[in-house]
DNA sequence: TAGTTATATAACCATATTGTTATTTATAAT
DNA sequence: ATTATAAATAACAATATGGTTATATAACTA
């Protein structure tokens, strides 16, 4: 489970539209039509990309007016960062291959 | 480009299977058939899985006889994590907004 | 040399991704 | 009420992804 919601996140991630995305809303929150000129592509595809992040829950959006401003969620990129390198251990299926006489012995 | 690699390295991430196969290296250098049974997946898959690792240059591949292990380049996992939360900074983009009287105002 | 084991590659398929244009919905302004 | 602006959704297309089975290649074994 842990892995699957991992990968959904990098997934997320995935992608250098939602990269710059996330380093323009590190600066300052931006509502989709500021965005949009930043890019070379159409105003639904900015929102498909926020949408995207925003079910990863990377980021925050809030209505003000007729904008709809998108914050960054700091929290949840430092956690997945993080967990890259806090990847939950799998030594048990490594063991179970060895009582099974699966693993490889070489030299 | 800065962007577009990182997104590369954090597609090739972004997979389940793969992280799991990260996670089993950090115990110890895999060959394929080893990983093979751990996985649901036939061994075409399990190399295919490997080969898009090696391609991010987050293992590393060493054939012993008639086995190939591979192992993990935790330097690159390291480091993308790392990116992850220092991305390149593009505020720029938005100072060049600003001038053009394209950012929002709201309240 | 012939057969076996380990791995990679080829050809293919179903689904996901990422963009497009057209349209709808929500809010604000006249 | 009508019109304008901001953003989301729908319908669609091209390409990428992740799996399959069949086959090729590499190295060991008898």
């Amino acid at each position: 489970m842990e892995f699957e919601k991992l990968a959904d996140t990098l997934k997320a991630l995935a992608d250098p539209t939602r990269l710059k995305i996330i380093s323009l809303l590190r600066t300052r929150d931006c509502c989709v039509c500021e965005l949009v000129p930043i890019f070379n592509i159409s105003q639904p595809a900015i929102s498909k990309h926020l949408s995207r992040l925003k079910t990863a829950e990377l980021v925050h959006e809030t209505r003000k007016g007729q904008w709809v401003f998108y914050s960054l969620n700091e929290k949840k990129l430092e956690e997945t960062g993080f967990a890259l390198n806090h990847l939950p251990d799998l030594s048990e299926k490594l063991k179970e291959l060895e009582k099974q006489g699966l693993l490889v012995r070489c030299e």
